[in-house]
DNA sequence: CGTACATAGTTCAACTTTCAAGAACGAGTC
DNA sequence: GACTCGTTCTTGAAAGTTGAACTATGTACG
């Protein structure tokens, strides 16, 4: 078990789901599995790259000058630096991202954008779209939607590698 | 793009995100994968192996006898049968799974979970159970529990493989 | 300056996933 | 039986991911 024990009374024995969390709990991973699989397949056929890479050409076409660093780049796709490394590596054989040196510290990089990547963009924007309207907006009433955003945010705040002071969560 | 068109209206173009639905969909994105990467990360940990694998020895230990036919097995887990072989016969080396032939279908393996791979899932499953609690089912209310269920089951409907016919969709 | 430590990014090896074959069996038809 | 076709599961190679080790540079402080 982990540093922090494992969470259970040992009165009381661990709290095992109800049978509401267990339902909405599989829901859960039924849907997030097969909406990504479903993605990364589309993107896979039409673009010729898996879904994450596909983020992070979108996220370096949306910031200014159309370049980021690595570590920034890093954590708007939420990615462990070393993966980004070999995920920018095949993008920049693909001809859709280069890197540059950055001028006012050494060790850094910025992974840009090329016009080529922009146009590859272009191209498969529309269907991506259409894929995502299709397994999620189109299926949700608007109040769903809210309610969805505002549960996924309440998640991710949990999760998030934390602020300030993240290495003392006991403290918090 | 695809075989079914790009789903664009040529006289509107394509349908793209309101601001609300961007927001959600970021907000799904972060949360989904920091979830996933932290029960990736806390099982590797605890257990040993990924989720995915972490989650086919809990289907085998609800099943009947403890076993499950391969293609049973892949389809509780929305994975390919390929996949699932490289992962069994993982499991298989750490000893948490055994294969057994099918005497009515000699083409038929079944996967079954051994006594050692139950008493890893009984060592991990507190852990397991704490660390989903504390991302999802602690931070929820009552309401957005139920909310999330219904959204992540019409989502889920939406992107299965289709039951009957699911290779004329056009005539659904 | 020099030492110590933090940060940026890459690389290596081990592991997992994917995709395209392929081997073996079952079922329907003649 | 023999043919054809579908199903079950495996395999091998290529692609992607992970975590730890490593290089190089920045930063703080005596």
């Amino acid at each position: 078990m982990g540093p922090m024990g494992d969470m259970t009374d040992p009165a009381t024995g661990p709290r095992w789901l109800t049978d509401e969390e267990q339902g909405t709990w599989r829901a859960y991973l039924h849907a997030t599995t097969l909406l990504e699989d479903h993605l990364d397949r589309q993107l896979q056929r039409d673009a010729g790259m898996p879904h994450i890479y596909y983020g992070l050409l979108v996220q370096l076409s949306q910031a200014p000058r159309r370049r980021l660093r690595m570590t920034e780049l890093a954590k708007g796709a939420k990615i462990t630096r070393s993966r980004l490394s070999h995920a920018v590596a095949r993008l920049e054989k693909n001809g859709w991202v280069r890197r540059e040196n950055c001028p006012s510290d050494k060790r850094g990089q910025f992974a840009l954008l090329t016009d080529e990547g922009l146009e590859v963009l272009r191209r498969t924007a529309p269907g991506h779209v259409a894929a995502v309207r299709q397994a999620m907006f189109d299926r949700l009433s608007p109040g769903q939607l809210t309610q969805l955003g505002e549960i996924m945010r309440v998640m991710a705040e949990g999760l998030e590698p934390a602020g300030p002071d993240a290495d003392l969560p006991w403290l918090r």
